[in-house]
DNA sequence: TAGATTGTTAATCGATTAACAATC
DNA sequence: TAGATTGTTAATCGATTAACAATC
């Protein structure tokens, strides 16, 4: 448990789905165990750093054996609000939605797929994976009657504002935002926008980072 | 230009893609200058952490004005390595090789794709944009002999760092991975891991932070 | 010139690492 | 029990913010 609502910072949180894949492939792996060391050497963090981590939220080791992995991976799981489930929208029915909605870990993890959304006539009532592309049009309408928590935005970044505004007017609760603009939301409303080029440039800085010097 | 070989932190550079980004905004609004503070509200920083950022690169303002906007947006993309072009290939022409075959900005920032290979004889033989999709089993001898700089892994992660070991062995510099694992490379590659999922996983905390609390 | 805003140094804040007593 | 490893406090390191002289 969070020792008396102390915040926990950005930095521990964006590694908790970290540490929540390893422990996973771990598990995968038949590993019953582990200690801050190994999982370190492991991750390419300090042992010094996971157990500082892992305290933000309660002791989850035993002093002599380390940490049991499933236990670990179902409490870092929990924090994470995977052990909810989660009523889904995709918004932008082209190859980037159509590749989120195939992706197996999706469904694995609670996130209920309800519908997608295209402009385009000639995606509108097809189906991927049983579920049905409809209007944008109806997008308002959907999510209010159908209590989606999550939306996915993958349209151009020409229509993402708009389509966020439609999300949140109907109460979504989060969005999770693949067009390559920073959409803004209320404060009741919590938003990752991912801009994947970002990776990439980053990328290529480091490939030249040697050049740059004097 | 960096003040002699001091190392820019990782921090800094991750900031980078987003100067780059908000200031091609900007030029697109025909926004000529921005002072650090008019950039800062923007995007959600301090005034001084913007100066700061870009004093690791060279002093780019001019006291009293502030900063061209296109001088600025050109420099970082210089930074970043915009400015050189890039042979690169997809490995996986799922739907997630084909959303990123088809992002516009990925040819306009100067990244040439050559060529997508995938396994399923199904898409082998197939062209998305003029590109063609070409057989797994010849990528090793495609990325020797095309002068193949950046490799873009879209494969299950079963696959993923076996794809890497081939695209390294044949002299690829960099590795953008998409699969949901991150893959080892030696000293004189680099790698971008995406993770997609952690930044769902990232949202979900978000959403439920108030109910983690005592 | 006067006002604005930079570049840069100093101060603060927060995150990471080290150390070690507690304990399984 | 002895060895191992945690949880946690203290020390260090690095990143961010504040301040201000320089200067356009």
């Amino acid at each position: 448990m969070q020792r008396n609502s102390i915040k926990v910072s950005m930095a521990v949180v964006r590694r908790l789905p970290k540490y929540y894949r390893y422990l996973g492939d771990l598990i995968h792996n038949d590993v019953m165990r582990i200690s801050s060391k190994e999982l370190g050497k492991l991750m390419g963090l300090t042992a010094s750093q996971i157990r500082q981590d892992l305290n933000c939220f309660g002791g989850f080791g035993q002093q002599g054996y380390g940490y049991n992995v499933i236990e670990l991976q179902k409490e870092i799981g929990s924090i994470l609000g995977l052990s909810k489930s989660y009523n889904c929208v995709i918004v932008g029915a082209g190859n980037l939605g159509q590749a989120i909605a195939n992706y197996e870990g999706f469904k694995r993890e609670g996130f209920i797929l309800k519908a997608m959304f295209d402009v385009n006539p000639r995606l509108i009532g097809n189906t991927i994976r049983d579920i049905k592309i409809l209007d944008i049009l109806d997008l308002g309408e959907y999510v209010k009657s159908n209590d989606i928590q999550i939306g996915i935005i993958c349209v151009p970044k020409e229509h993402s504002q708009s389509v966020a505004d439609t999300l949140i007017e109907n109460n979504v609760k989060a969005i999770w935002n693949f067009a390559p603009t920073d959409v803004s939301v209320p404060d009741n409303v919590v938003i990752e926008n991912v801009a994947i080029s970002e990776s990439l440039y980053t990328l290529t800085y480091l490939m030249n980072e040697d050049s740059l010097n004097i």
